[in-house]
DNA sequence: AATAATAAAATGAACGTTCATTCATTTTAG
DNA sequence: CTAAAATGAATGAACGTTCATTTTATTATT
């Protein structure tokens, strides 16, 4: 691993365990087995570093959403793989999960950092477009039904990961159909 | 506005749109015209006023919510209620939203003071049982079903806010009808 | 291959600033 | 006149950042 990626990995563990606050860059930086100063050859300071753990995150989460993503598969099948996707990246990745969690809204994330991920989730935008036009969802507005399934799932896995619940991959699928029900009856609610 | 009250409102409001980190003591006592000494007569140091500040806001919520329920009504108009209070509570009171959506899974926030907030929940942890008890919803569990519900409206509001939508009464209905067909719809979902 | 020369990366002590906290003094309330 | 509350300058520790020095890697030369 290279050292750039030790001090990332280091920081979102320390950011998470101890809050931005309560991790100083040294301490950052001896959990990385690495030099306070060295920090500084990779990252232009304490925000900076903050920023680009975001950044890293999120795109280890896109590269996995794209790795299981068959874009020939049905609405149904392709919604309920990225759920199924995005739960199982936070059960593997749990520091990168509850990093995102905490922090995805805090106003240390900058609006460039937020700008660059745009284009990168753009597939699975088009994905509640697509749906909308070939009237399988309701809604018009892709990022309102995916932010409130996403925030629906990201609560309860942090409910989970708190209570140390074991999730069963009948776990998942149960969690999988309840986002996929909301959504495809979303066509209903909203119209009746 | 009591002196305690001052510096509560303005420490909310400076760890929203500052972040913990940006939000010095002398600041926030600044914000809340009031000499920086005086925020420890009310406060042991800057993690207890965080913690005081999320007690504060939640006991807020709840005292909004317990105000707009009538235990008297049917099972779909209280969980109904519940969500429209919860969304109502959210826009007028903005910095709170906010700050919950911010601070509410930091580890600043200890234990003891979560502690404290469960019994204060109880009326509407006991809804879910109940609720389930009467066949009306699937999941036994009342945390789980009340959190992804919670979650995502949330991270909606969140979008709203930070996209400056406005939300009309029409739009409260829409999410709360789209909430409760998730909820009574569950049914079916982990049966089936 | 071996050695020297140069560049790049890593180091951690030192610096200067910031900031949480304290407390002697002043102001206000009873 | 007394007690409580408020004040804000002073303090000292913590922390982000810098940089002179050392170590490691790369290239050039014999």
């Amino acid at each position: 691993m290279s050292k750039k990626h030790q001090i990332l990995e280091a920081a979102i563990r320390s950011f998470v365990e101890r809050g931005l606050q309560g991790s100083s860059m040294a301490l950052v930086a001896k959990e990385a087995e690495v030099a306070t100063g060295s920090v500084y050859n990779y990252f232009e300071g304490k925000e900076h570093l903050i920023n680009e753990c975001f950044l890293y995150v999120k795109q280890n989460e896109v590269e996995f959403l794209l790795e299981h993503y068959d874009p020939e598969a049905s609405f149904e099948a392709r919604f309920k793989g990225v759920y199924t996707s995005t739960i199982r990246f936070m059960l593997d990745h749990c520091s990168y999960f509850r990093f995102l969690h905490l922090y995805a809204f805090s106003p240390v994330i900058t609006q460039e950092t937020r700008d660059k991920l745009y284009p990168v989730f753009e597939t699975f935008i088009n994905l509640y477009k697509d749906a909308y036009e070939a009237g399988v969802i309701g809604s018009p507005d892709a990022p309102e039904q995916h932010l409130s399934i996403y925030g629906g799932i990201s609560y309860l896995m942090h409910y989970y990961y708190v209570n140390q619940v074991e999730i069963t991959d009948e776990k998942i699928e149960s969690m999988v159909n309840f986002a996929w029900a909301a959504l495809s009856n979303s066509k209903q609610v909203t119209e009746g």
